[in-house]
DNA sequence: GCCCGATCCGGGAGCGCTCTCAGGCCGGCC
DNA sequence: GGCCGGCCTGAGAGCGCTCCCGGATCGGGC
């Protein structure tokens, strides 16, 4: 038997409403100019034949594709365990469901793979990227504007703000430095004096940004007080060893995550200090469980995550549709509401609990 | 400026060449048939322009798509929070890299989403499906049977092993019940008498596999030492004050998952009961850092997350391979090695740490 | 009643690729 | 030396769709 089921292609779908291809391919893409009765016919025939649209032949004269590439690179284990991705992605998904495009995941073991991920990028199989880049230092994002296909980056990239090579790069951040400022400030406010900082891994901007919010607040900081962590808990729970030596009379500690700040607790337990009272301790991230679930339950700095990702998404499809649009239309000088989608940094929500 | 930068054609690469389109595309697929000074010429040919085949018009005519759904249903929250389809994505992109195969994500929010994913499979955009389905009564699944894409569940499926309708159901899943049994032949072995368990959902067949497990061993267990949790920590924490008021005399726990280990790990340090010495505790997944930042440490019972997501990839791939070929070939009774793939069951490993 | 414009529909080209098929070439054998 | 067969190569059709453009149809205005 022939079980393969060779689909119904639009030629059926015009032979059975009794119309040309081309008005199956009007109705099909939205039925303008098609008059009712015939828009209901073609209607019927699709539904009967349970016609579906063959993407690749659409793609092959549209040049869309109606698909996203996600690139997440370097998901080490310690990275990518972590629920962060996974809530982006979850925001991504939403936003680009919702206006019907896919979302195809590209994930780096290592700079090995990021020929493969150019190559794919510049080959043309996806109207856009979104890429989430941890190290300053990390080539991918050179790689991939120079696949000239438009990227809309998570987190601010290493480089800095303001355009290199062409045009601006385009990034949707949280307020890490705000957040953090916030932070210490109400560490403060409780009249603690010996602020600690265990910071993250310092070749990442969003743990760079804490620190400096860091700074800001506490201008002449002990530089003792301030320990480089990698936002697990392992490493805070070094960091907070570091810093009890270093420093018995630290009276409050700023984690750059909450991971580290789990790590943290169980440092100042084993050394029988109490959380809050001998010392308060702060997150980031309001990432659950850790936070809620931690003992006492953690202080932290919310961001929210996936309307983070959502918002790429959505920077993204805008900049796709304006770049539609002014194939025809001339930009020219005044281009009203909607110009070129830029950079967006989130706020964050200092969440009170027991820990400070 | 024409910035559309018309990406070079096969025709193009021909011209170059002085050779026919054939013959390009011949050796861009392989270069079989072709004579090593042509090959040279095409593949200079093929540098020199940065030649990138359009995959819109190759799956046009090979209907081939090097392309695989990755289906994750649901991904509430708590669930998604969880590292666990991160490490399998994780294995499912290294297996489909390896065989030039993009993953295309699709994650649902809800019943409301399946028709939209039933229609994208039956769509044809993708080779085959990787299927993530959590509860027992998930319609998804069928709905997928019926888009006649190759399949691959993660997870035994609701339904139960053997084949419905079309075919064998074809998954990969870890020996939940045989490590569930390993992990309370350790209780026993340590001479507890009063071994408690707290499930998991029991709508998901994970759950329900462990409570078997469980029960295979203590085959005339106390009903009340069972009690449901969900998966999360504060489940944990509810179903571990249950158990302490129904039987105080407890002295040891499996735990479903680490998550739900952690929540009864803080129910017993804030009842004064110490661990590991006046309750054992076991948890499921080897969830890093949950499991080994527990404190105490959690023994635990590990399943290699991300080779089973490595072991689906390979299970479908090698099925259309095979599908592929038997267009040709007929099967024939004796297919020799390699015949339709089957589901896979990965054994587990009991981790000793310090709580148990 | 006729002409003009707007509206709607169909014909047909062509997107970039693969794959079949026929023809050309070359070597070996009688 | 002629013929046959095998190996390479090129020509061409066609995958399913969109979109341009020409023709048909209809209504309105003079």
């Amino acid at each position: 038997m022939t079980e393969a089921v060779s689909r119904p292609t639009l030629e059926a779908v015009a032979a059975r409403a009794g119309v040309s291809r081309a008005t199956v391919s009007r109705v099909v893409n939205g039925g303008d100019g098609v008059r009712e009765p015939l828009v209901e016919r073609v209607r019927r025939a699709v539904e009967e034949l349970g016609y579906v649209p063959n993407q690749a032949a659409r793609s092959l004269v549209t040049r869309r594709h109606d698909a996203v590439a996600v690139v997440i690179a370097e998901p080490e284990a310690r990275v990518f365990a972590d629920p962060f991705f996974a809530l982006q992605l979850r925001g991504i998904s939403k936003e680009l469901t919702a206006h019907d495009s896919q979302l195809v995941l590209l994930l780096t073991e290592g700079p090995e793979d990021y020929a493969r991920v150019g190559r794919y990028l510049a080959g043309g199989h996806v109207d856009g990227a979104l890429v989430f880049s941890l190290h300053l230092d990390d080539p991918l994002p050179g790689l991939i504007r120079g696949a000239g296909v438009p990227t809309v980056f998570g987190g601010r990239p290493g480089w800095g703000d303001g355009p290199r090579g062409d045009g601006p790069t385009v990034y949707v951040d949280s307020d890490n430095r705000g957040g953090a400022r916030d932070a210490v400030r109400h560490l403060v406010g409780l009249g603690r004096t010996r602020v600690a900082h265990i910071t993250g891994p310092l070749d990442q901007t969003s743990a760079v940004d804490r620190l400096d919010g860091f700074r800001d607040v506490m201008v002449d900081a002990d530089p003792r007080l301030i320990v480089e962590g990698d936002f697990t808990p392992a490493g805070g729970e070094r960091a907070m060893r570091v810093l009890l030596d270093r420093c018995p009379e630290v009276d409050a500690v700023f984690a750059a995550n909450d991971l580290s700040a789990a790590g943290a607790l169980r440092v100042l337990r084993e050394r029988g200090r109490r959380v809050p009272e001998d010392v308060a301790v702060i997150g980031f991230d309001d990432m659950l469980p850790v936070a809620e679930g931690a003992d006492p339950p953690l202080t932290t700095v919310r961001q929210d995550i996936e309307e983070m990702g959502r918002l790429m998404a959505r920077l993204l499809l805008r900049g796709l549709d304006r770049r539609g649009r002014d194939e025809d239309a001339d930009p020219g000088p005044g281009k009203g509401l909607g110009g070129a989608p830029s950079s967006v940094v989130l706020p964050t929500t200092l969440i009170r609990r027991a820990s400070a």
